[in-house]
DNA sequence: AAGAAATTTTAATGATGGGTAAAGCGTAGT
DNA sequence: ACTACGCTTTACCCATCATTAAAATTTCTT
């Protein structure tokens, strides 16, 4: 009898126990790799480097992931399914459009600010063969069509000021993207509170009222 | 009689023809830096592309520049002048605080949508050595600071809403450099028009008034 | 037109770093 | 204990550049 056969009944068979190990391990990698590309740039970053600083060698990284390519992929995927998770919740609490715009962007802020932020905000398309750019434009499409879609709601509906709803959505995004290059982990202001503030901004604008 | 003693007081004299057109090449080839940097990026972009590009071969551009990273950083700083350029526009201009900071933001956009824009808004100082690094941690600060020192006096005029300078200098930072990521050359809408847009949303907020 | 100076090219060099073959090792199941 | 399997390592390969020395060429001066 082949346990391997029986083992979505059994979590205990040595085949289960070891490829949850696997992707536990896997999962250390790619936040590694995170890490290491938010310190000190993709280029910059060796994969000898990033074995160095999970205590193994090279080729113990490629038996997880086929190239370093696929490395920095998992890691904007990773970012960028934290913000998709915000359309959903947004959904479920329901409100103004405006309102859901801002659970929103309150999720955004906060997933820019995590350890995946960098590589969301910063990986370049250049960087990465045309099969991977796609499904990145993809994702990124999906989070600025999302976003654009409830600013224009959000003008039916009255919440929000009648105006170009794709300007205001790279200005916001532009303006949240921007967190991931200035905060630090350590920084006074919890990413919360980061989140409130510029999102004043945006409800209120400069202009005294 | 050694015309070149003279040179100062003629642009005739083959030492100043000479010179000028040296100069006169060395922007050539900073300029395709920075096209081909925005194109392809910066570790994507070698010396024989560029030097391809130029119609001559690598040790041309050595005669020019010292290294690649002085590249970058030429490309950086053409940039970030046009920026600091509207802060000297807005002193001359006067008018209510907000007014000068929309002067400055307005030179801000159309800075970056040209050609060095993507230096400045991409350069990332994990490439450079420490010493260059630090010129343009100063240059960015200058900026940010003239940002937040121009939000503070609006405040204190009562033409900017009161709130944290720091956060929405950030803010409207962010939105400005995020233009970079977007805009294409030949995009619908002229610099002029994008940052109107943008400003317009930093200015009124996306409640309705 | 001769010679000097600056410019550009040809042709290496050397280091970095992604990727891999093959051998070693530990573990799980029999 | 034995064997098979998967994970990890050692040791290597090789392509890609940044950078440079030295030769060739053009341009300027006299």
């Amino acid at each position: 009898m082949k346990p391997s056969s029986r083992a979505t009944a059994l979590p205990w068979s040595g085949a289960d126990v070891s490829s949850r190990e696997r992707a536990w391990k896997r999962n250390a990698v790619i936040l590694a790799a995170a890490r290491a590309f938010a310190a000190r740039g993709y280029h910059n970053t060796s994969l000898d480097d990033l074995a160095a600083a999970l205590n193994v060698t090279k080729p113990t990284i490629y038996s997880y992931v086929d190239s370093k390519e696929e490395l920095l992929f998992e890691c904007f995927r990773q970012g960028i399914d934290q913000i998709l998770a915000g359309f959903n919740e947004a959904e479920t609490t329901g409100g103004t459009a405006r309102e859901r715009l801002m659970t929103v962007a309150r999720h955004y802020a906060i997933a820019v600010t995590g350890d995946f932020g960098w590589c969301m905000v910063r990986l370049e398309e250049e960087n990465l063969e045309k099969t991977m750019s796609a499904k990145i434009k993809t994702l990124k499409s999906e989070v600025d069509q999302g976003l654009r879609k409830l600013i224009r709601q959000g003008v039916a509906d009255r919440s929000i000021r009648a105006g170009d709803p794709k300007m205001a959505a790279f200005a916001l995004a532009g303006a949240l993207n921007w967190i991931a290059h200035w905060h630090r982990a350590n920084d006074a202001l919890s990413p919360e509170e980061i989140a409130n503030r510029v999102l004043e901004i945006f409800e209120l604008g400069l202009a005294p009222r």
